[in-house]
RNA sequence: GGGCCUGUAGCCUAGCCUGGAAGGGCGUCUGGCUUCUAACCAGAAGAUCCAGGGUUCGAAUCCCUGCAGGCCCGCCA
């Protein structure tokens, strides 16, 4: 909340409570957000000592108070006695701290952390269930950075292993040519090696070979799986640019082999009291650890001696730690367990440990999405689809064409973003694509229009801001929209601490709407109240187009 | 067999942690552009908050028991 306001509701709330007292009211439940008003008084507690029904204490409390100075007026409902408190007094000085640059963000110690997005398996072109995963990170990236910390994103490759085994074979023996995007066009040379791989005996052995010969550090095999993935990233890297959400370094799985990390992270793993022992191969014992299922067995490494997956994602976190105070990954839900395995290990190794964010998988329509039953939405091709129908959209607006192109792409990218970002990540959703093609109600370009509305009145007044001289008289509207405008500190606190952005759209659309109210009852320009109202458009395009960054979504003027 | 996540109008969803008046949006119906941008606004209809029990003055929210859907339980990644 804005600290102003705060201090005036609590004010409010004291000398309300302590004047109830005074007659001899016991103490009440307060709603400090209520459906209306600025704070209510929830007068059932009381039915039962002072023998009247809530709905008769709630009359009587609006009637005491009325006389308060600090209430503007007190409404009864249904044993609920709704306060508002005098915004006239308050207006300017809340518009002065809407004003400072720094309203949002917090003076809390900023920490340095690091956020994990994405890292799909570089194997072929990103699916729409798969988008989640670049969207939520890096927005929650832009949340954090908001906010006040010091945050980078990383992109984890995963270029060892059979799959990168596989790609490797597929790329230097099966490489298609073709005009495609280079991840469209690799994914047939991935596809003919993993057929070949399941058929071919023959095939099946080299890429084995590959295999062991990866996880052994040999230099060549490393630098082969290394550079297949990063020819197939060179395109996926594209659709996340597109996307807006390309992460800031990649850090290849590769790497943690070539430079020895992972076999120091095995060392230490076996001097843990919880190692054993079977035919060679090591694990961490997890009977104690209350861990599901029916396998209690972590293996660490195989009977070779070899790592394994989550050996090296140790390393990699080991890694992490010596650069970052927070380190937070965005996974999708088939890595609960997996996440869990790793944290018992890092504990192990007196490690700090990382936050996880679990988003569940996106489903089409039909059934979930399936590769192999050629159930398979691309990111590409529903990015194409949206921006072409904001193209169509604006096809009759007067704007030039190239400018008309860069906000196609800006509506339509947005809209991707926001409808998958308004819904909390453990809800699993499925994606309907005639949803996400709707550009009306609860969507990015609602709120864009709002902003444009905002920069339109703006444009139109032409002067600077003036600075607020006189004491201003509120309509509804006007204390409605100022009122969710002083909410916007309290919004984004509670995202960062729960690591979840949906509450940003949410919010960013009652915004809106309610600036949009305000649009039609007060006009700005040549009216008595000018001053303020320009001073109230300027705070709600701020923060609109703030709160629309942190979504990844652009804010043009114009639209 | 076990563990975790989810269940709110025809559809999508917020609220659940921290108990107090069920919020939005889509779709449907009605009305509003000679006035700062109608991708907007106003109004109407639409909810056994998965089911059953418990705690409480009060439960969508907390506890217990079920049911349904998703995910996981490999010396794969």
């Amino acid at each position: 909340m804005s600290q102003i306001v705060t201090k005036a509701i609590e004010d409010a709330i004291k000398s309300v409570s302590d004047e109830l007292e005074k007659k001899g009211f016991p103490k009440l439940p307060i709603d400090k957000n209520p459906p209306m008003g600025d704070f209510a008084i929830i007068c059932f507690p009381a039915a039962k000592t002072l023998k009247k029904s809530p709905d008769q204490i709630s009359k009587e409390i609006s009637l005491e108070i009325q006389k308060n100075k600090l209430v503007k007026r007190a409404i009864n409902v249904k044993g609920y006695c709704n306060i508002d408190i005098n915004w006239n007094t308050i207006a300017n000085s809340v518009i002065e701290e809407l004003k400072n640059s720094k309203y949002g963000s917090t003076n809390v110690k900023s920490e340095k952390i690091l956020i994990e997005h994405t890292s799909a398996n570089p194997t072929g072109p990103f699916h729409m269930g798969r988008a989640r995963n670049p969207i939520i990170g890096d927005s929650l990236a832009r949340l954090l950075s908001y906010y006040g910390h010091n945050v980078d994103t990383e992109y984890y490759v995963n270029d060892t292993g059979r799959q990168a085994a596989t790609l490797a074979y597929g790329i230097s023996n099966y490489e298609s040519k073709g005009k495609n995007k280079i991840d469209h066009r690799l994914v047939e040379s991935y596809r003919k090696a993993s057929n070949e791989l399941k058929t071919n005996p023959d095939v099946k052995e080299k890429i084995y070979r590959k295999m062991e010969l990866i996880e052994s550090g040999d230099k060549s095999a490393l630098n082969d799986v290394k550079n297949s993935a990063k020819k197939m990233l060179r395109g996926m890297k594209e659709s996340l640019k597109e996307l807006e959400a390309e992460a800031l370094n990649y850090y290849h799985e590769s790497d943690l082999i070539a430079t020895g990390k992972v076999e120091t992270v095995i060392k230490k793993l076996k001097e843990s009291e919880l190692c054993q022992e079977e035919k060679g191969a090591y694990y961490l014992d997890l009977k104690e650890k209350k861990i599901a299922g029916r396998n209690q067995k972590f293996f660490f490494t195989r009977e070779n001696g070899l790592s394994l997956y989550t050996t090296r994602d140790i390393a990699y976190h080991i890694e992490k730690f010596k650069n970052y105070d927070r380190a937070i990954n965005i996974l999708g839900e088939d890595h609960r367990l997996q996440s869990r395995l790793l944290e018992i290990a890092l504990e192990e190794l007196n490690s700090k440990i990382p936050e996880a964010v679990f988003y569940s998988f996106v489903n089409l329509p039909g059934g979930k999405m399936s590769t192999r039953a050629g159930r398979v939405v691309y990111l590409d091709d529903v990015m194409k689809d949206i921006v072409e129908l904001a193209s169509k959209k604006l096809s009759s607006s007067e704007l030039d064409e190239s400018r008309k192109k860069e906000l196609a792409k800006q509506i339509g990218i947005g809209a991707l973003r926001y409808n998958i970002l308004k819904v909390q990540a453990e809800k699993g959703f499925t994606f309907n694509i005639d949803e996400a093609l709707n550009l009306q109600g609860d969507s990015a370009p609602f709120s864009m229009y709002s902003h444009a509305r905002a920069s339109a009145i703006l444009r139109n007044y032409g002067e600077s801001i003036p600075e607020l001289t006189s004491i201003t008289f509120l309509q509804e509207t006007e204390i409605k929209l100022l009122r969710t405008l002083t909410k916007w500190p309290y919004i984004i606190e509670k995202s960062v601490t729960d690591l979840s952005v949906h509450n940003i759209p949410n919010y960013i659309h009652s915004l809106s709407s309610d600036f949009n109210q305000f649009y039609r009852d007060c006009p700005v320009i040549n009216s008595d109240n000018s001053e303020f109202r320009i001073n109230l458009v300027f705070c709600s395009k701020k923060i609109l187009c703030e709160g629309l960054s942190i979504l990844g979504v652009k804010a043009p003027e114009r639209m």
